[in-house]
DNA sequence: AACACGGGGTA
DNA sequence: TACCCAGTGTT
């Protein structure tokens, strides 16, 4: 059958181009399979330039399994801030004790052990058992499933699961006996540098010659994908609480949920707007924002007055589109001490299950009924300055809002 | 099977 | 600016 000898054709010359193609990568220069793990985590929606400054960074504070395991889950955070998917750090952590308790600190290496970590899907279970131990297990990533769909001509929407258990059973089949690290490092490797989603370079690439898509004049419009719908806006209103008194030249921050959207990072409080009802959507300046903001912060236990439009500022997920109109607010009266029992009108309502004294206070977050009646974990708020941000892990937005806050106000009280 | 989950790149 | 990239977990 000509398509076997196709495979043998794409898997031999493939290798070859790897040999002296290579990029001088990190992850690549250790044997260690623990660090080839935490780079094919990194490596998840994840580009290689983007990831190499953290991984170093990452394998420097957490050099061993051990380190990760026994690390306080905050500096786990604070390592991956900026890199998203921030449930990756958290379940990399979760993995690492599982194997610190399980396999002696050992990253095991039989797919059944190796499929049951945490974080560690059928992409990464065959990333680590090829990579790391050369078994001859496939690896299928966008990567992948891009250059089979086009050397093979393959049009399957690569967005349904089936058609990346096929892939699997193609990839397996293209392995070289024995070569299963650096042939599937090549293939990842090509679609990366020579069979790019845009533009492939066709010209330079070791196989086009007998590549199905490009003969058929459809390697741009390979693969075949359903594309993902549009994020829904959202606009919040969010809260820059200048701290007055012992709080004076810091800012509120709280952290998050710790499951959900940014669990457990930190940001400045924020609810939604209220919905826009004509054509015009809430203005910065908005009176009802104004008013909006300030009950929202009561509700919280939040003793400030918002004052003043400070900026807007954007951010898109995958899924939400996110307006966060900022305002200026001051702090009210006496330092509160936020978390303090009685200033939340709420705290009537706190379950049971969360008592103080009932054992687990420590590891189980104080649940009270959140804005909706929902059961929700009452929010750890703090202050902070300039210098304590290096303590507590943002995403992004919250980053740029809060250096672009404090670099006006330096440059304000240098100024005069 | 559908959706949740970040951030950065390219055209 | 608009669009693209795409593994794992949860439901």
């Amino acid at each position: 059958m000509e398509r076997r000898e196709d495979m043998v054709f794409f898997s031999r010359h493939l290798l070859e181009w790897y040999h002296g193609q290579k990029r001088d990568l990190p992850w690549r220069r250790s044997r260690d399979p623990y660090h080839i793990w935490v780079s094919e985590i990194m490596l998840q929606q994840t580009r290689v330039d983007t990831v190499i400054p953290y991984f170093n960074r990452f394998i420097g504070k957490f050099p061993t399994i051990e380190a990760l395991a026994d690390a306080p889950e905050e500096e786990v955070l604070k390592c991956w801030e900026g890199l998203g998917y921030y449930s990756r750090a958290r379940n990399l952590q979760h993995a690492a004790r599982q194997v610190k308790e399980s396999y002696g600190g050992k990253v095991p290496d039989d797919r059944e052990a190796v499929f049951g970590l945490k974080g560690v899907g059928p992409y990464t279970a065959g990333a680590i058992l090829s990579i790391a131990f050369n078994r001859p297990e496939p690896a299928v990533d966008g990567n992948v499933m891009r250059v089979l769909s086009r050397f093979f001509l393959i049009e399957d929407d690569i967005a349904k699961a089936k058609t990346r258990v096929k892939m699997e059973v193609l990839a397996k089949e293209l392995i070289p006996s024995g070569e299963a690290s650096h042939f599937n490092q090549a293939l990842m490797e090509h679609g990366a540098l020579v069979c790019t989603p845009k533009s492939p370079r066709c010209l330079v690439c070791p196989v086009m010659e007998r590549c199905a898509g490009r003969l058929a004049g459809r390697e741009t419009s390979l693969p075949v994908k359903t594309k993902a719908k549009p994020p829904r806006p959202e606009t919040r209103l969010t809260a820059l609480v200048e701290g007055r008194g012992e709080h004076a030249g810091r800012v509120l921050i709280r952290q998050r949920p710790s499951s959900g959207l940014l669990a457990r990072m930190w940001e400045l409080p924020h609810w939604p707007a209220p919905e826009a009802p004509g054509a015009g959507a809430a203005r910065p300046g908005d009176a009802a924002a104004l008013d909006r903001l300030r009950r929202s912060l009561t509700e919280a236990g939040i003793a400030a007055r918002p004052e003043e439009h400070f900026m807007a500022a954007e951010h898109t997920f995958s899924h939400i589109h996110w307006t966060l109109q900022v305002y200026r607010c001051r702090e009210e009266a006496l330092p509160l001490p936020v978390a303090a029992e009685a200033q939340a009108p709420y705290a009537a309502q706190r379950t049971a299950a969360a008592e103080p004294g009932s054992g687990a206070a420590d590891e189980a977050p104080e649940l009270f009924a959140d804005e909706s009646g929902q059961s929700a974990e009452r929010a750890e708020m703090r202050w902070i300055g300039r210098g304590d941000m290096a303590q507590y892990a943002f995403p992004n937005i919250f980053l740029k809002l809060l250096n672009a806050y404090f670099d006006g106000r330096d440059a304000e009280a240098s100024g005069r």
